[in-house]
DNA sequence: TATATTAATTTGTCAAACAAATAAATACTA
DNA sequence: TAGTATTTATTTGTTTGACAAATTAATATA
C-alpha cells in the first residue's frame, strides 16, 4: 500500500466517522496499528493533512478534527498555482471576472449590518496609508470579508485564492499613499453602490478598480 | 521552528530556485542538512508536497520537481472543500458564473481548427451514450478543452477545479442516454454559437445548460 | 573498448529512544 | 469526606539507527 491510497483511506476514515470540528483523534500509535502500518507513516499523512489545516495537532495532547478555513484552503491552492507559473494580466483577469461576479449576490446579501463592518474596515485601511504593509493586509481583509457575504463557499474559496496571490504579487509593486488613498475611495464607492442596490454602479465601479492596477 | 516554517522555508526555497519540472532534487539526508533538521522531518515536508502534486517520489532514485497539473489541484481542492462543506447548488452556481465569463473568451480566442477539434470531441461524447463512464470522462475532456481555449491560466486551473469536482459529485448521479444526448446537443449548439460568434446566444446556451442540473 | 561485477547511493519502512508537558491516577492531609 | 499535592502514564516532537530493495556509479575483467 503506498503514501496515495494510504491517504485516501484515511480521508474516507474521516469523512465516514461522524467526526466533528473539535474531537479527538486516537494517538498515533493507535492509528498506525488501526491502519496497519508504523508510527512514522501514518504520521506523514497526519501531518500532510494538519499541513493542510484539516486537522489540527497539539503538542503532547493528541490530533483534533479542525474545521478548514477557506483561507487554508485558498493559501494551499495560491502555492500550487504558483507552480504552474501564471502572469499578472491573468491573475488581473480573472479578479475582475470573479468580483464581476460576486456584484449581483454582494447587493442581494450584504446587509446594513455588514456594509458598516465593511465601512469600518475600509476606514481602518484610510488611517494606514502611510504604512503600506498594514495596508495591504487591511485591503486584503476587505475583499476577503466581501466574499464571505455572498454565501457561496465555492466562490469564496476561489476569489480567495485571487486576492492571496494577488497581494501576494502586489506586495513587490509600489504601494504609495496616494495609490492606498484611491483605494480607500474605491471602496467607499462600492459601499456606497451596494447600500443603494445599485447593480450597474456597482459593476462599473468593480472594473475601475481593478483595471488601473 | 514548527513545521509550517520549515513548509514555508521549503515552499520558497522551491519557488527561488529556478527549478523547472523534471528536476532532482538533493537527497533527502542532504536536504535535511541543508535546513537544519533530520531526515524524518524534512521527509514529512517533503511527502506533503508530494501528495499535493507539487514533487514526485519516484523510489529510490530521489525526489523531482512535478509539473502539477490541474488534476492535482482538483483532487486536493476537492477533499479541502468536502471538508468545509459546499453543496452542490454552490458548486452549480459557480459553475455558471465561471463559463459565463469564458464566453467572451471563447470567441474572441476559438479559430475554427479549434471549433472542429471541440465538435470531434463532442461527436465521440455522441458516440457512447450507453456508457455513462466513457461519456462523463468525454464531457471533461470538451470543458477542460473550452478553458485551455480562453488562454488565462488561472481562470483555467479555476475552471478546471470546477468541472473536476462537478465530475466527481455529479458522477453519483443518474446518467441515462437521454441525459447524454441532451448534453451533446447543448454542446453542439454552443459550438455552432462560437462559431458564429454569437455572445449572447452562446451566454443563453450555458445557461440552459447547466441549470438544470 | 565493451562487458560484467562490485560498490555506493537512495528511497521506503520500521523500531527504539528520549525530552517535555499534559492528563489521569493515586496518595496524603485537614 | 473533600480538597490538595504527588506520582504515574500518556502523547507528541524529534532524532538516530537499521535494513531491504533497486538503481546508479565505479571498478575490474576479458
Amino acid at each position: 500500500m503506498n503514501q496515495f491510497e494510504l491517504l485516501q483511506r484515511f480521508q474516507e476514515y474521516l469523512l465516514s466517522g461522524n467526526l466533528k470540528p473539535g474531537d479527538k483523534l486516537p494517538g498515533e500509535l493507535e492509528l498506525a496499528e488501526q491502519f496497519g502500518v508504523s508510527r512514522g507513516t501514518i504520521r506523514e499523512i497526519i501531518i500532510h493533512l494538519s499541513l493542510l489545516g484539516i486537522l489540527e495537532r497539539t503538542t503532547r495532547r493528541g490530533t483534533f478534527i479542525r474545521k478548514a478555513t477557506c483561507v487554508d484552503v485558498g493559501r494551499n491552492l495560491n502555492f500550487q498555482l504558483q507552480t504552474i507559473g501564471c502572469s499578472f494580466e491573468e491573475m488581473k483577469a480573472t479578479r475582475l471576472m470573479l468580483e464581476t461576479a460576486q456584484v449581483k449576490l454582494l447587493i442581494q446579501f450584504a446587509t446594513p449590518a455588514i456594509i458598516e463592518e465593511l465601512r469600518e474596515l475600509n476606514e481602518e485601511m484610510a488611517l494606514h496609508e502611510a504604512n503600506p504593509d498594514e495596508a495591504d493586509r487591511l485591503d486584503v481583509d476587505f475583499h476577503l470579508k466581501l466574499l464571505e457575504v455572498c454565501g457561496n463557499r465555492v466562490l469564496q474559496v476561489l476569489g480567495q485564492v485571487i486576492v492571496l496571490m494577488f497581494e501576494e504579487k502586489y506586495r513587490t509593486r509600489f504601494r504609495t499613499p496616494e495609490a492606498i488613498r484611491i483605494s480607500v475611495s474605491n471602496h467607499r464607492k462600492m459601499l456606497d453602490a451596494i447600500a443603494a442596490r445599485d447593480c450597474a454602479a456597482l459593476e462599473k465601479l468593480v472594473k475601475d478598480h481593478i483595471t488601473p492596477l
